[in-house]
RNA sequence: GGAGAGAUGGCUGAGUGGUCGAAAGCGCUCCCCUGCUAAGGGAGUAUACGUUAAUAGCGUAUCGAGGGUUCGAAUCCCUCUCUCUCCGCCA
């Protein structure tokens, strides 16, 4: 959520910076809710003022034993008009808060403009693209020939979207798990957690998934809905939901492996074949509370250790700068790694590191104690998968593939593979 | 799933219709006293919103959540949520 204060000092300002999103805030419009609403909370509170004034003024007639008659029928109607004023001003705060909620943040100045990915500004590279002196293949072909990769089981039992894997290729992706999260609680000084997988709405509007995108989303038909999780970054950085965090326990990195559930509506014929876009896939996900004034930097770390995960892959990737078109909902800021996928001859999306600042903080009102003032401020909130487990998989697979389809281990996961050289049919 | 108990400020814990945003204790902060240690005295110590130049005042709200009764609710009524205990079931 944007700070209503911006918002109302400086609404012109905010309309032209989400303008670049390609987003319109009718910013006459909330202006005119916001100045309707500040009469009304005036006048609410005034009136409840006068109302427990009179009550005090009753209770200590009563106790003297006076007549309260004529003090009750003084404040006859005084009821009835804070009543009306209450529900007026009650329907109007949630007009504005629709409005505020419905917002997307504001973009950090180094942001690019630009309305797609095409637009996204490359920051660095690492790694070359093998030369192959043979055919490459993609994952899908590569897993069916091991014939640890099933598609047609999973569809089966699940539809499209889904995934099956057996033997040698299960244990990879399970070692890949292991290798991040042991690399990051390590060498990275996240704290490990294990999180629901199932949360509640509020959670979802906390982090900024709802209430706008919720057709993206499972629900449960539950009595209670609850939404199965579209990633870790939601119950971890809940974990900061209604918390006033002392300045000295920040900063706080917290790593979660979690699976993830996507609908994926609107990505119709979009990655239709093989395991880049599934409806569950496994992610190692980082998230960071920091001091309002240390977001910048910190994003800068995070995204170096979601990059060191690649480069212990041995996997080619590329670090891009999404342009104001491209950035999520939520973020202020936002780095795509991508790593080279030789089977589609493109660099893919396989983490995504993002500053939220303020927005998800506010939302779910997580905050530090200022040590200047002793007041709370909005801490700030960063996440970024580190890195999406599957999509980590096809890398290996298509990178480290060899000329009789059989699959090259990579050094860091040997240990994690039983000391497992290669994977062969 | 069955039966019961409970939810109050950073913590413990009082408070069953009015002067209660809330006693007391602990903790914490500041000051005073005290030649180390220890003890004592005093003041302060929630959050949000509104108003405002203001982190100054002032106002409003908040005693699990929501609704109701009332001139007035932490206190009475209803619904829900959560926690704990016992029983049953269970990965």
């Amino acid at each position: 959520m944007i700070d209503p204060r911006i918002l109302r000092q400086s609404a012109a300002e905010v309309a032209r910076n989400l303008a670049r999103r390609g987003f319109t805030f009718d910013a006459d419009a909330y202006l005119a809710l916001e100045d309707k609403r500040k009469t009304l909370q005036v006048e609410t509170e005034r009136l409840r003022g006068e109302r427990n004034a009179s009550a005090k003024q009753i209770g200590q007639a009563k106790a003297r034993g006076e007549d309260v008659e004529p003090l009750l029928a003084a404040v006859e109607d005084l009821g009835d008009r804070l009543d009306g004023c209450e529900a007026e001003l009650a329907e109007l705060q949630q007009s504005l808060r629709d409005v505020e909620l419905g917002l997307p943040n504001l973009l950090s100045d180094d942001v690019p403009d630009g309305s797609d990915e095409s637009a996204n500004t490359e920051v660095r590279r690492w790694g070359k693209p093998r030369e192959f002196e043979f055919e490459v293949h993609d994952h899908i072909d590569l897993g069916q020939a091991l014939g640890m990769l099933d598609f047609d089981a999973a569809s089966r039992m699940s539809g499209a979207r889904f995934s099956v894997m057996t033997g040698a290729l299960a244990r990879l992706h399970r070692a890949l798990i292991q290798f991040m999260l042991d690399t990051h609680t390590a060498e990275h000084g996240y704290a490990e957690t294990y999180v629901p997988y199932l949360v509640q709405s509020q959670a979802l509007v906390g982090t900024g998934q709802l209430p706008k995108f919720e057709e993206d989303l499972f629900k449960t038909e539950t009595e209670r809905p609850y939404y199965l999780i579209p990633t870790a970054e939601v119950p971890v950085t809940n974990l900061a939901m209604d918390t006033i965090f002392e300045a000295d326990e920040l900063p706080l990195r917290y790593t979660a492996h979690t699976p993830c559930f996507r609908s994926e509506a609107g990505s119709h014929g979009q990655d239709t074949r093989g395991m880049i876009r599934q409806h569950q896939f496994e992610k190692v996900e980082l998230v960071h509370f920091v001091k309002p004034a240390d977001s910048i930097q910190a994003l800068e770390e995070l995204t170096g250790h979601a990059e060191v995960i690649l480069r212990r892959l041995e996997l080619p990737y590329r670090v891009v700068t999404l342009c104001a078109g491209d950035i999520g909902f939520g973020s202020t800021k936002t780095y795509d790694i991508e790593v080279w996928l030789p089977g589609q001859q493109k660099y893919r999306e396989i983490s995504s590191c993002s500053n939220y600042n303020d927005f998800q903080a506010r939302r779910m009102k997580a905050r530090v104690r200022d040590p200047e003032t002793g007041k709370p401020v909005y801490l700030h909130t960063l996440n970024g998968s580190g890195v999406a487990a599957g999509r980590a998989l096809i890398a290996i697979l298509e990178n480290h593939q060899q000329a009789d389809g059989s699959i090259a281990v990579p050094e860091a996961l040997k240990a994690y593979m039983g000391g497992l050289e290669t994977i062969a049919a």
